[in-house]
DNA sequence: TATGAATGAGCCTTCATTCAT
DNA sequence: TATGAATGAAGGCTCATTCAT
């Protein structure tokens, strides 16, 4: 289980402050990666944004890759448990889907280096941890399709939606949202403008 | 007006030859930088996948930076001129959205390759040319919110709709559409399932 | 003052250490570039020189531009102050010329390629530090035309001494003096035959 | 006997024309190497110069070197002979010397990008006509100091005059004299100054 | 805990040269 | 007579990685 990779052996008390360490060498890197693109940053820009000597990153990390991974492992964590607790819940519909949606943007309010790191960049993974991680995404989007389909079993959303494309459709427009945000545009603007147009259309 | 860079040399009758070469090697590096990224790209890549000697590619373009910029020059070529003349028509609104957002797509069915490489490399140009091409963009998403702020005005769309945001969204919908196209997903019915989860909305 | 260039944040006392390999790499450039030229040596013929892989230069210059730029500015340090220390002297005219023409010519011994490396390879700097490097040499010339130029107004040179071009012909004279030097010919022997033939002239 | 290199077999007739474009292909070369030096001058330069395609520079010549290897054989034609015909006349000494360091400067009037390329850029000829190009220089210098030796047999010149230094110097002295001429540094004043100072010395 | 020093692999690019036309 | 097209070799440089300290 340890899911961090490497990791030198510690007395307990050391272990503690090591974690943090990484998690802090892990945080530049995603930011130096959601910045440049994982070939665009060198090891050397992740050393700077630390202040550290470039090799002393390979005391975290056994490779730029794992690093990679261990990013987008942190990018997309949860993500499957939180849109489980929604569908799991008694709202109506159109509150699930909502709720859906701020959970899906909000780390990118949260963790925002880790998300477009992930969205980005997984395609530079080795070839194994890509694939898992097309199965994770994969199973999400199918668990969003379920809401859609729900919905419409429910009899709140039109009878001939396109479930399949409209998950997709919600979540890449989730995905996307982080780009738009700017000085007049807020998150919240963002996530509420796309639950509107998604539930009620544009159209008088 | 494309300017296709670098450029020998050569007797009139040469030129379309030449041109038509570069042309094809154009393709071939638009298809490894759509596929690997513009840095996961490597010039050998491209040449390979040609099947000639790397060096020959500096016949046809004076560096590797030179073919992305014609590559996003292709690859945003016309969309203003498109979406324009859409605004010029007579229809109704919802119909212009629905030909905007078709004429949007459409480069993805014919050049996919240079729309991919333009959206996710661009970033990568040299400074002078990713502040031109993001003018470019500014003036496409101005001119898709003029779209819809006269479907409102025309009492065709909501009054209270988010034009600005509303844009944006649709255009990174369209954007991303591509990537969820597959062996049962058209790029018609992509096309189609945009234009309707935005008009009509997904609710009942 | 010598700025060394590139220099890694190294703690203090590892500094000269660094210091100190930096200058043999420096000396190895200095020695194939005055051997071979600078377009002519490669980094890898210097690294080469040196016994290390080729990559390994660039912990200790950014780049081989950097380098001839360190050699010319070894290769021409002290003229200035040297010349200025001899003609604040005391002694006679005669004098002075013969210690200047001895003080121009040591750095051929003591530095022979960074001195063979400035005179035959300087127009290739970058053109920044190129034209700094010819406002010295302006300066120098100046210099030693004003020892000339006193030396008449002293009443111990010909009156009609073309001051100027005998500068010029004095310092080209001691710069190419290192090419005869040979088995049988020491920098002695040459230094005193200019000063011999410059001062007296040989005719009877 | 063609000396020449490379030279297609042609009517007689064509000869000429192709001798006289092969000497404005070498003027080319020279103007460009004496400019940036051989290994800083492309064949691509050599062409712009001219105006022509880079690969019809072969038409004239084999390869790069063999250019240079012509170039050098102009640039020391009729050296030997022009002092050896001098030293065979019947003036007297000093009027010997002078004619001969006029004799040595006028090809840098007529010919300097010959001469420039052959002085500083010899060094990079294939092994056999470098050493080839040294022989005939040594005879050169030695030439120069018989001259010098006559002169002081002759009782013209100073019987302790170090014969083999003042010939080089003499030598050199002329070839740099290029580099200082400018807009108020004529060829004639350097060729006077030079003869001057040597037979004559600075001293009153 | 961190780093100074070094390196193999690989990248983009330039160049002299070739050859069919 | 000249050139369009291509290429092998090499060059300078960057990068991720290693390892002794």
């Amino acid at each position: 289980m340890p899911e961090g990779g490497h990791l030198p052996l510690l007395k307990k008390e050391k272990k503690t402050k090591y974690l943090r360490r990484q998690q802090e060498v892990l945080d530049a890197a995603a930011a130096v990666i959601a910045r440049k693109g994982y070939h665009g940053a060198s090891t050397t820009d992740i050393a700077g944004e630390l202040g550290v000597a470039q090799p002393s990153l390979y005391y975290y990390f056994a490779s730029k890759d794992e690093a990679l991974e261990e990013i987008c492992r942190i990018g997309t964590a949860g993500y499957l448990e939180r849109l489980q607790a929604i569908m799991d819940g008694t709202g109506a519909t159109r509150n699930k889907i909502r709720d859906a949606i701020r959970a899906h943007i909000e780390p990118v309010r949260t963790i925002p280096n880790y998300v477009k790191s992930f969205q980005r960049e997984r395609r530079y993974l080795p070839a194994e941890r890509r694939h898992e991680l097309g199965r994770l995404i994969g199973e999400y989007d199918k668990l969003f399709r379920l809401l859609l389909e729900s919905g419409v079993s429910a009899g709140d959303l039109k009878p001939d939606l396109d479930c399949e494309l409209a998950a997709l459709m919600l979540i890449t427009q989730c995905n996307v949202a982080q780009y738009f945000v700017g000085d007049d545009v807020s998150l919240d603007r963002t996530s509420t403008a796309i639950a509107d147009v998604f539930l009620t259309g544009a159209e008088l």
